[in-house]
DNA sequence: CCAATGGTTCAACTAAAGTCGAACTGTGGC
DNA sequence: GCCACAGTTCGACTTTAGTTGAACCATTGG
């Protein structure tokens, strides 16, 4: 619970999630603030988001898509991830 | 908001955010697991949490009353202090 | 007034996260 | 098979956060 917290506590991911709240996406879809991020500093963003279990990483033909897991987290902790998509602009 | 998940982030911060539904509790009185915390440490766990806006720490006779900002994150973040503090236990 | 109690602040240190280039992996198109 | 593409992993580094003792400040009981 704490990594999750933790890992929506980065306006980055907190965008990454909030992107992948429509539906799947191709991780070179998902665009952040910053457009010239490295990838490995990207691909760093999934992993740490992957690892407290708030999104899916898949291979997907020669990318890779990005799932958010809605259900699984409202299982664990109803409630959470609606209210903190839900919240004002990521400030 | 960023601020607010990083602050309950962290076991020891949430497990006081804990205590604090209730009602305000005196510093003195809010245990924590590690009992034998130096003070320093203690006072700097409630910063963070002051910082985030997620508690209020005012003088009271020669200790300190903390209170849960219960009221305030719920306008500014519907539903969430709920659900974080709502989750199973802290782990 | 003085000493004890309860916290804060400071400064120095340790530990943990973030950053990014370079090397590597797997897939698809030609 | 070979090359380009999309990401991951590794390792070295920088940056940020946590930890703690010591000094300090405020309040209260004696």
């Amino acid at each position: 619970m704490p990594s999750v917290l933790f890992a929506l506590s980065d306006p980055d991911r907190l965008e990454i999630a909030r992107q992948l709240r429509a539906g799947p996406l191709d991780m070179a879809e998902c665009a952040l603030s910053n457009p010239d991020m490295p990838k490995s500093t990207k691909s760093h963003l999934m992993k740490v988001l992957r690892e407290a279990g708030v999104i899916r990483n898949e291979a997907n033909g020669r990318g890779r898509r990005l799932t958010l897991r809605a259900e699984d987290l409202e299982v664990r902790f109803p409630g959470l991830l609606a209210a903190v998509l839900d919240a004002p602009a990521p400030d």
